[in-house]
RNA sequence: CGCGGGGUAGAGCAACCAGGCAGCUCGUCGGGCCCAUAACCCGAAGGUUCUCGGUUCAAAUCCGAGCCCCGCAA
């Protein structure tokens, strides 16, 4: 069997994990994610989703603080890499038998960085893909294994896409480990001067800027939702947009009006969009009937 | 004890600050109009105002305690 010792954190690395599981071709012989985290209001402890099905599979579990003065307690012939989210220093990628191997979800050398999947939906770009590579110590800077491109539904958000691609992620990643074995690949080293770079997102990229046209303030929101979603103020609070679609009416720009029971938008070049869902801070999540029934009459426009 | 908003009819909100018949939009039910309608007109039902206690002639409203929901932050 092929030893692995696996690097990652949250649910699109967990997917992964558990396809490698599942193929009975390898020996996971430890897992690394990072430190429980305080998370929610009450600051209650969670595990991370890898965490979770390290546990279920009763898997060796490390969760070091930083791997800056850490060292692997064993070897294993790979180290795979998938939504880690802590630098990996350059000792402990060469400590593999073999490599270090990355899931990347872009198509390096374009998104390079912490969104690539987010930053291709904002873009409005039709299609992605997910690179296999070899680490070295820049930022996925590595030589590619294989590569795949996929093709970006219209309306598809963060989640659906993201959904998709993991799961195709999974399968490259154990046909390129297999390749990798029967030495059929040749790595391909990146063409650096063509890199983009895309950066780790915040809340404050969800504020909505609405001299965008709708098309843009669309795509924002399929790349953010659900997290960390789009928002504006409204009344001095915020206001999420939890679902919104491109309008064919028009409204003056930053503008909100109320037809029936549909609410518009205003955005810039005489574009709208219609939000179908929202949420005031504080409140729970109303649909466009619900807030018109209960603000409407509110507003002074 | 991190900061803040909230709990009122089936839904979303107003009234609370400054105590005095709990109201609005929608939904539901009944009737009318109409070739017809989710449109329009008339009418009705539907409330332990989150819970417990206190103040008061009188509490949705003021005071105290508790439970629950949500935004921020992490």
């Amino acid at each position: 069997m092929i030893s692995i010792i696996y690097f990652g954190t949250h649910n699109f690395s967990a997917t992964i994990l558990e396809s490698l599981i599942k193929s009975s071709l390898f020996d996971i012989k430890l897992v690394i994610t990072q430190p429980d985290r305080p998370v929610g209001r009450k600051k209650e402890i969670q595990f991370s989703p890898i965490k979770i099905l390290a546990l279920k599979y009763n898997l060796k579990i490390d969760q070091p603080e930083t791997l800056k003065n850490y060292s692997l307690p064993i070897a294993a012939d790979y180290n795979i890499v998938c939504q880690y989210g802590l630098i990996i220093p350059d000792s402990i990628l060469k400590s593999a038998k073999k490599s270090s191997i990355n899931v990347h979800t872009s198509l390096l050398p374009k998104y390079r960085g912490a969104s690539p999947i987010q930053s291709a939906l904002i873009n409005g770009e039709t299609e992605t893909g997910i690179t296999i590579m070899m680490m070295d110590e820049k930022m996925d800077h590595g030589a590619i294994l294989k590569q795949e491109k996929i093709s970006i539904i219209p309306d598809e958000t963060y989640l659906q896409l993201s959904e998709r691609m993991s799961l195709l992620s999974a399968e490259l990643l154990i046909k390129t480990i297999v390749d990798c074995l029967d030495e059929k690949i040749t790595p391909q080293e990146q063409n650096h001067n063509l890199a983009t770079f895309c950066k780790e997102l915040t809340k404050e990229d969800g504020r909505i800027d609405w001299t965008k046209t709708a098309n843009e303030i669309y795509n924002l929101y399929r790349g953010l939702t659900p997290w960390p979603g789009i928002w504006t103020e409204w009344n001095e609070k915020r206001l999420k947009l939890l679902e919104i679609k491109p309008a064919v009416t028009t409204v003056e720009n930053g503008k909100i009006i109320m037809l029936e029971d549909k609410i518009f938008a205003g955005c810039g070049q005489n574009t709208a969009i219609e939000i179908l869902k929202l949420q005031i801070e504080g409140k729970n999540a109303m649909n466009a009937k619900e807030f018109i029934n209960g603000f409407g009459k509110l507003l002074s426009f």
